[in-house]
DNA sequence: AATGAATGAGACTTCATTCAT
DNA sequence: AATGAATGAAGTCTCATTCAT
């Protein structure tokens, strides 16, 4: 009878909850499997959460509060705001292996009842319209390449975050997978920044600073 | 009561699975909902599948041959190649809403067990073996534009199909969704694509800062 | 596995289940208990009932269609009335041994839910108010002595019915029980009805028909 | 976190327990809602008592102690004692509404367990008894009405009592209830005493006595 | 080919009870 | 004397699956 103080054990019930949901999916997700995950008899859990329902919320919140850090990034220009976004969401993912087989695989919100479901469809559609509104206002203070719509610009950005975390689901090597992800922004990066005007040097130093603010944080 | 023949039940019944797993998710494929949604006992559905495991199976067979019919695409050209397995598998899932919500979420795996989980993330690497293949031929020919790697292509361009997949089961507009898939190809080629060589001048100097660029970080 | 037709298993349920809670108490009233009281595993109840709650409104329905067969009796004179009242609801206890340890020591509404609770409080507001308004109307037909308020008599009246019930579910001999029940009707006919008047010689064939009435039925 | 003596405790404990049965029932009597009840940790409680069946115990016993608490009632003349042990009885029940409820409606012995189950029955016998005893003896002396049985009475006689324990659970006013009783009573014996021989005219004063021994205990 | 009854495993949850602190 | 964490048994209910009809 190894007893831990309310919140630690909190804090690894929603740890090994995250992971069963993660690499065991969502129909493993028992108090059996649970309680053994971290040593403890499935009735002991309920002594920590009221249900396995409100585990599953503790979850939803916890990743959302993951996911959403430091959001929405800040920044003038709206293209190197999207560029601190995507570089901080794939860096996040790679962080967080579990966060990534979770969502692009919706474990989650299979596990989730239908009120953390739409919370979970809400981080989607937060990070989906801050890229959008980037793009707008690129397209308006005209440094969105004309050639591309806001809102396939916002196809291409949000389904690269997928495709990579895809990636590192699978990839062994998180330092070639974020040089990937690197490479990846420098692609998007081009073809959605319109040609700069005549006279206009101030790119390459932005792209520097933009890089610094990243490791920084 | 109604009797049926066995294929026509068979198919009924993977109909009915592929739709009770897509809309109302994983955790409620269960015989019991099987049968009222084809209008039969529970015990009936096992007259013409071994068991649910077996009916996922079936399931999962037909995922892969909607997916890969017609497939891989042929063209000389493999950006050409590329754009083909674009359209063909944007519309596939568009024509296909339960494919979309199925594979986006991994409802499918969710259900599946590990054997057939395997079978599906070989779709997954099919699809991506494809892709890469296209941009590495692409980039030996010279088609590929010198600023992009394979790798980071394939990210971009698998990374789209999977966010229009995620559009297509969000936006009601078929049409719109297809006008959508079609802007991005055009994006996407046109970040792929190397330049036609002949008097093009001005983007080599360009490229080359880039490329060093790329490098150092 | 023995199979028997739903309304079969149904009625053998209720049965078993009020016998369950009669002589066993709403305590041990389980599905394991109930399953082996009818040689079944517990999951098999969940055929015949949604839920263990239904099995106990199906009881409580079961108890009030017993208890309230043939209700109100009818009879011109009240007092009457009343005997027959008497004698039908000690004959249907004395032949519903279940029924009596059920009702007079709620071991019933231990099981039901506040919904059948109340409905059990209703079944014993409808006898009082029965057997109220009877002596109410008797006070004012002339017919109650004028030593005894309708309450009062309301009270000795419901109070014997309940004792016989103690009684019942005590003797062995349902015949002494029966002569016993006989015994103290004569006697509360006795304490209830005015001394009939000069002239009114009808009382003892009053009495003697109510004796007829209550065998044939 | 309050600390109070042990017999404190223990008081307020079965306290406590009255309450809970009497009031929501022999199923929701347990440790969880005991240590709520009484603003204590359901571990707290086993420093008392050894065990929830322990508790029962002590329930029952503190129900004997009330229940027969002066008893029984002497008198020489048997109906007399009866009318005693009458008004006692009502009395007590009136003064302890958790106890109405919870001979009237076994709730108890719901929650005991067989042999404290029988310590219940044996108070029912013992009431019993006593009034048996009563009827019989004044069967013998004459003092009971030809036309009863001293069966018969005690079926009456005990039925009343528990009849306006049922009433006292309902009814609001206990002034009222105890009225009631009173003329319940006098109904009895009415119908209980053989009429006075020609001479004796002590009845009226019998009852004043009777009147007067119940206030002065 | 299908129904309807049943089984048995396993899920969530509650609760008496124990014990370290 | 009390708390807080834990156990283990038991209870309700679901579900894949089997089988007689």
């Amino acid at each position: 009878m190894q007893q831990k103080t309310m919140s630690e054990r909190q804090t690894q019930i929603v740890d090994a909850a995250m992971r069963i949901i993660a690499t065991k999916g969502a129909r493993r997700f028992t108090a059996q499997l649970l309680g053994a995950e971290i040593g403890v008899t499935p009735g002991a859990i309920y002594r920590h959460f009221e249900s396995m329902e409100a585990i599953v919320d503790a979850v939803v919140a916890r990743v959302g509060a993951i996911l959403f850090e430091r959001f929405p990034p800040e920044a003038a220009d709206p293209i190197e705001r999207l560029g601190i976004f995507f570089r901080r969401r794939t860096s996040t993912i790679l962080a967080n292996p579990h966060l990534s087989r979770m969502l692009l695989s919706d474990h989650l919100s299979q596990a989730a009842g239908p009120s953390q479901a739409e919370r979970l469809e809400e981080f989607k559609r937060r990070s989906q319209t801050f890229v959008l509104g980037c793009l707008r206002e690129a397209a308006q203070s005209g440094v969105l390449s004309a050639e591309i719509s806001p809102e396939a610009g916002a196809v291409i950005v949000l389904g690269s975050v997928l495709s990579l975390s895809h990636a590192s689901a699978r990839i062994a090597s998180k330092a070639r997978t974020e040089r990937l992800a690197d490479e990846v922004w420098v692609a998007l990066e081009r073809a959605l920044r319109a040609p700069r005007r005549s006279g206009d040097a101030r790119r390459p130093s932005s792209r520097r600073r933009n890089r610094r603010a990243n490791k920084k944080e």
